[in-house]
DNA sequence: TTGACATGCAAGCCACCGCTTGCCTATACT
DNA sequence: AGTATAGGCAAGCGGTGGCTTGCATGTCAA
């Protein structure tokens, strides 16, 4: 189902990956593993990153495009939906 | 941080016990236990299920209060607004 | 072409998660 | 009182997930 996406969104450095996109469209893996340093103090390896922009593609989360040698991350919050049309996120009338 | 409410929600069983509880609210552990059999064609044990409460009552998704012999469990959709508000669900303009 | 740079692939390790098992507590019924 | 019901507590096991490590691939610049 859509199992994938809230395997996703289940890990926080994922999570900050998603936070870095949004703040900043198209990083390449480089990119963002510098900026989860600084910003997000998240300190992993470069093939962890990688690993999890595997399951954020697998997701519909991420887009991804490979241009020569860099690779470019989009964000993409519409597989975002499915949570909110599944269960309603405001209190029920009585 | 929020860490408890996609930890909750990252499990397939605990998101087909809030489809249950957005279903019928306010069951018991039992009748949870065995409506899961019935319509999900889940089939944990009873301790299974009631740790699966446990993990969201943690997240704030399910709102249980114990009643003579039994417990009773309700349905809290507001957690869930914390992700539609990090990230932007529609698309972006450009 | 040689080297440096950006990324991919694959195997292994370790911790956590979901589940079971067994026993215990508490409430209702007769 | 005794028994059945509804649920809680805690230890243990197996599988998976996230991470590392090492090496391979591919691209650009000099």
């Amino acid at each position: 189902m859509d199992d994938d996406l809230y395997r996703a969104i289940a890990d926080p450095t994922r999570r900050a990956i998603l936070d870095e996109l949004v703040d900043r469209d198209g990083q390449s893996l480089f990119e963002l593993c510098s900026r989860l340093i600084m910003k997000h103090g998240i300190s992993s390896s470069r093939q962890a990153i990688s690993q999890h922009l595997e399951v954020l593609e697998a997701a519909g989360l991420v887009v991804a495009r490979r241009e020569g040698r860099y690779k470019f991350h989009w964000f993409n919050g519409e597989p975002l939906k499915a949570i909110t049309t599944r269960w309603p996120a405001n209190a029920k009338k009585r």
